[in-house]
DNA sequence: TAGCCGTGGAG
DNA sequence: TCTCCAAGGCT
């Protein structure tokens, strides 16, 4: 979905009646996941951190990290009062363990400069580490209920499809796409969240990227794919990600060593996480640049914040 | 901006 | 077994 497929002016993508609403907020009430993070009574802290571990990763494997994370830090000030260790901790296997240094971060951010309240303008929260156009608005509409676009690869992929007739939309979302999905945004506040929600939704659960099921959708009958027949995508796909041998798989071997261990550990230790050496000094070095694993002053190895000597220690 | 950054379930 | 991928962000 980028901007040259993006081209239908805004009058003529209002005049067509594929994503109604109405017809997604009736959908959504019946077919909607009961998730914890959705509904009132949540912290806007709460959506920020949902918001943050879904980056990428599966509902399924967010939601009991998720519920361990909120109980024991349901605000920010508790997170920042702990070490960013203990956030890469209570992370698991989530992956991407990078967004828990952010995560961190951004909770320390939140204390210092936001007075210990997770901000409500878009502006403001892109401001944050880890948070990015996407989860910005996410956070804005959900948690604070803002009239602003949230644009995920879900999303996309619908308007994709359902306006543009297109089986795919583009490789990454653009300003462009969301300028188009605000122009079709329902004008309150409450309803524009709620619509995102349910585009969301849809997309995830009946609007899938590999085989969607177009038998059970909402509005197959005003789907501009589905009533041509739900054409194959002609360009190309992304490129498939491999892992195996990668150094991406040497840096989750290492940090699973180091997140198995409360003390730190020599290079040794860490040795035995993976054979290729020149391999895991690579990974090493770019964890230690991350900020993920520091080494303390007698060469061991432990995650960020754990080693660090005691206040006047030297 | 294309490439990098984890993980493990599904088909 | 192997391929694909799941609510992005950062550089």
């Amino acid at each position: 979905m980028t901007a040259s497929r993006m081209a239908p002016k805004t009058a003529e993508l209002r005049s067509r009646t594929a994503l109604r609403p109405d017809v997604l907020a009736h959908w959504y009430a019946a077919a909607a996941r009961d998730l914890p993070w959705r509904g009132g009574g949540v912290s806007a802290w709460a959506v920020l951190v949902s918001e943050v571990m879904l980056q990428q990763t599966p509902v399924a494997r967010v939601l009991p990290v998720w519920s361990t994370w909120m109980a024991r830090w349901p605000d920010p000030m508790g997170l920042a009062d702990d070490t960013p260790a203990d956030a890469v901790r209570a992370w698991g296997k989530l992956g991407y363990p990078r967004r828990a240094l952010r995560l961190h971060a951004a909770a320390h951010r939140i204390v210092t400069q936001f007075d210990g309240s997770v901000p409500a303008s878009v502006a403001d929260l892109e401001s944050l580490p880890g948070i990015g156009a996407y989860t910005a608005r996410a956070v804005a509409a959900f948690a604070f209920g803002a009239r602003t676009p949230v644009v995920d690869t879900n999303v996309a992929r619908v308007f994709a499809r359902a306006l543009l007739g297109r089986a795919h939309s583009g490789p990454s979302v653009t300003a462009a796409d969301r300028a188009s999905v605000e122009a079709l945004l329902p004008a309150g506040p409450a309803e524009a969240a709620r619509f995102s929600v349910a585009v969301m939704e849809l997309g995830a659960l009946v609007c899938t990227a590999g085989s969607p099921s177009c038998a059970r959708c909402p509005v197959r009958m005003d789907c501009a794919w589905h009533r041509a027949g739900a054409p194959a995508h002609a360009g190309p796909r992304r490129k498939p990600q491999r892992f195996e041998g990668t150094d991406r798989q040497v840096r989750g071997r290492l940090l699973d060593v180091l997140r198995g261990t409360a003390a730190p550990v020599s290079a040794d230790d860490l040795g035995r996480a993976w054979t290729d050496s020149e391999q895991r000094s690579r990974a090493l070095v770019s964890l230690l640049r991350d900020g993920l694993v520091e080494q303390i002053t007698d060469g061991r190895f432990g995650l960020a914040g754990e080693g660090a000597a005691p206040e006047g220690s030297g």
